[in-house]
DNA sequence: CTGAAAGCGCTTACAG
DNA sequence: CTGAAAGCGCTTACAG
C-alpha cells in the first residue's frame, strides 16, 4: 500500500507538503497542491489512519458499549448513534455486552486500548471497574439509557414515569386490579426505575405491588418466559403482566401460549419499549415507546461536546404510552393527551 | 496515560524488555519479568493498540459491512461474527450500509483506512468500486450472505433452493395456485436467487410466475407494503405473497391489515428469513430459516484463514422451511423430512 | 511556501 | 538475558 513517502516522491515534494495538502493547510502553492493531488490519484493513496491517530493522539472514533444488540431497542439506539456520529465526523465501534458484566469489561478494555476518543455506555451492571476507572481518569464518557449513580458522567435517557402512570390508568380503567411486573436486573437503573414507577403509579390507585407480583428478569426473553410461568402458577395469578422490556414480553407471550391461554382474555400484557412487530403480534401489544433515535443522537452530541472540550450536559426525554389491544378493548377514550391511541 | 517508557523507568529496565514481557517473549529473566509486571500493575499501564498496530502492521481487527443492522437477520449475523472473531482473538468493527451503496462505500473506505486485517461483506449492490479494488489488491476478504459474481473471494452463504421447493410444495398442497413474490434488489444475489428458486419451484408444478406477480422491493418494510398494495390492486390478486426477507413481510402485513383483509383467509403470506416474532404474529408466519449463527461463524473462520495465510474456502449451508399458519391450515403432514412443522 | 527533523508508542533484528 | 537503535506512517513546530 502506497505511503505518504511514495506520494511525496511521485509529486517531487517533501512528505510535509503532502501532509499539508491532505489536511487542507492553507500555505501550499497551487502548483504543489496540484502535483500532490495528481500523485495521490495516480497511486490510489489513502492516508493510514493508524499512523495519523498515533501522531495526533485522536482517533475520531467513539466507542459504544450496549447491553444487548439483539434487543431491537439497542439496535435502533446503535443505529442512531452511528448516524449522528458520522454526521459529526466520527466513526463508532460497538461492543455488545450481551448483559454480561465480564463481556462489558472486555469491550471497555478493548475500546480504551484502541484509544477511542470517547465512550458511550449503557451499563450492564453497577459498574465495571475498568469503566469507573476510565471515568475517574477523565476519559470523555456519557451514559445512555442506563447509568451508574454516583459517577460524574452526563446521562442521556428517557423518563418513563408519566407513561407508566398513563399505562396504569389505562389498566385500571379496564378493570384490572392485580398487576404484576417482570423487572429487569436490580443492578441496572432501568431495572429499578421501572418497578419504582410502576409501584408509584399503582399507589395512586390504592393498589399494592406485592412481592410475588414482582418477577426478577434479566431483560432477556427466556427470563420473561420463566417469570410469567411463575405468575401463572400462583394461587391468584395477576390480571396483567407488565414486562420491563420487549424481549421479556416476547418470553411472556411464549409462556402464555404454551399454557394455551389467551391475551388479553386470560391475562393482559404490556411492555416497556415499543417495537414495530408489536403492531402485528396476536394481539397487538400495548407498550411504552421511548424516543430512541433522539436519545442516541443526543447522547452523541453530549459525548462529542466532551471530546471537543465543551460541557456536554445530561438530557432526559419523555416516553409515551401507545395503547393497543393486549390489555383488553378500551371503552371510549377518556385518557389524557399524552396517551396516544395507536391507529394501526 | 502511562506509556511503555514510564513502565520501563518504573521497573528499571529498557522498553525492549518491557515489550518482551508484555508479549510473552521467552528470553526475559524472572527478576526482570517480576519488576515489569509490578510496574505495569502500579501504573495501571495498558499498551497502546494504535502504536502496536502501526509497528506490526496488523490491527487484529476485522471489518464487517452489512446491508441493514435493523434487519434482525443481519443483527444476528453480526452478533455471531463478533462472537467467533472474539474467540479467535479479533475485534470487529461493523459498518451499516442501510442498503445504500454510497454508505457502503463510505464504510469500506473508513475500514480500509483503519487498516483492518480483513473484510467481511454482504454487498448492498453489484460492487462498490472501493471494495472491488480492495479485493483485487489482495485485502483478505470474504462475502457473507450476498456476494458479487466474478470476484475471486470466498462466499459463505446459505442455499434456500430446497427450502423454497418445500415451501411451494406446501402452498400447492394447500390449494394455492396464484403465487406472487416480493423480490429484493436485482443488484443483489439474494435478490435474484430467491426469485429464481421460486420460479423454478413453481415450474415443477406447472405454475407460471408472471411479471405482475413479481414485485420489486428493496428488502425494507416500506417496499413490502407498497408492493403488496400493488398486488391487492390487481384485477386478479395472488393467493399468496412470498416476501424475500422478513422486513418486507412486515410491510406486507401492514398493507393487508390496512385493507382490513385477513391472513391467510384472504391472502397467504410466507417469508424468507425466520425471526422469533413470527411465532407470535397474527397469524404465525411460515418462513424459511437460515442457519444464521453458523453462517457468521463460518464466514469469520474463512476470513481469519485468509488473514493468517491459510486458504479459506467458500461454504454453503442449507436453509429450511418452518411451517406455521400464515399460508392456511395444513392437512395431515405429507411433506418431506426437510420440512419441519413448527411446534409453537 | 517549503523541507529537515523530531516524535507519537510501540516491536524487533542486532550486538553484546 | 538485555539494551540501543531503527523504523512503522504520519503531523507539526522550526527555520529559512
Amino acid at each position: 500500500m502506497a505511503s505518504i513517502k511514495d506520494v511525496a516522491a511521485e509529486a517531487g515534494v517533501s512528505v510535509a507538503t503532502v501532509s499539508r495538502v491532505l489536511n487542507g493547510h492553507p500555505s501550499v502553492s497551487e502548483g504543489a497542491r496540484d502535483r500532490v493531488l495528481a500523485a495521490v490519484e495516480a497511486l490510489g493513496y489513502r492516508p493510514n489512519a493508524v499512523a495519523r491517530s498515533l501522531r495526533t493522539d485522536q482517533t475520531r472514533t467513539l466507542g459504544l458499549v450496549i447491553s444487548d444488540v439483539l434487543n431491537p431497542y439497542f439496535t435502533e439506539l446503535a443505529r442512531s448513534v452511528e448516524e449522528e456520529a458520522r454526521a459529526l465526523g466520527y466513526s463508532v465501534i460497538i461492543g455488545n455486552a450481551d448483559e454480561r458484566p465480564e463481556l462489558q469489561d472486555h469491550h471497555v478494555t478493548t475500546l480504551l486500548d484502541r484509544r477511542i476518543d470517547g465512550l458511550l455506555v449503557s451499563p450492564t451492571d453497577g459498574g465495571s471497574p475498568r469503566m469507573l476507572e476510565a471515568a475517574r481518569a477523565g476519559t470523555p464518557m456519557v451514559f445512555v439509557d442506563r447509568w451508574i449513580p454516583g459517577v460524574d458522567v452526563p446521562v442521556v435517557r428517557s423518563d418513563g414515569r408519566a407513561a407508566v402512570r398513563d399505562l396504569v390508568a389505562h389498566l385500571h380503567r379496564l378493570g384490572h386490579r392485580r398487576l404484576a411486573i417482570i423487572a429487569g436486573p436490580a443492578a441496572t437503573t432501568t431495572g429499578q426505575e421501572r418497578v419504582d414507577a410502576f409501584r408509584e403509579a399503582l399507589g395512586a390507585y390504592g393498589l399494592p405491588l406485592p412481592g410475588h407480583y414482582i418477577g426478577q428478569g434479566d431483560f432477556q426473553a427466556e427470563s420473561g418466559r420463566r417469570v410469567t410461568e411463575g405468575f401463572l402458577d400462583l394461587p391468584e395469578p395477576p390480571d396483567v403482566v407488565f414486562a420491563a422490556d420487549n424481549l421479556m414480553a416476547l418470553g411472556a407471550l411464549d409462556a402464555v401460549r404454551a399454557r394455551g391461554l389467551r391475551v388479553p382474555e386470560d391475562i393482559a400484557l404490556a411492555a416497556f419499549d415499543d417495537i414495530r412487530w408489536f403492531v402485528h403480534t396476536d394481539p397487538p401489544v400495548t407498550a411504552i415507546a421511548q424516543p430512541t433515535g433522539e436519545l442516541g443522537r443526543a447522547a452523541v452530541r453530549a459525548l462529542v461536546d466532551r471530546v471537543e472540550g465543551r460541557a456536554g450536559a445530561s438530557v432526559t426525554l419523555p416516553a409515551r404510552l401507545v395503547v393497543r389491544r393486549s390489555c383488553g378493548e378500551p371503552g371510549p377514550d377518556r385518557s389524557p393527551n399524552s396517551v396516544r391511541r395507536s391507529t394501526t
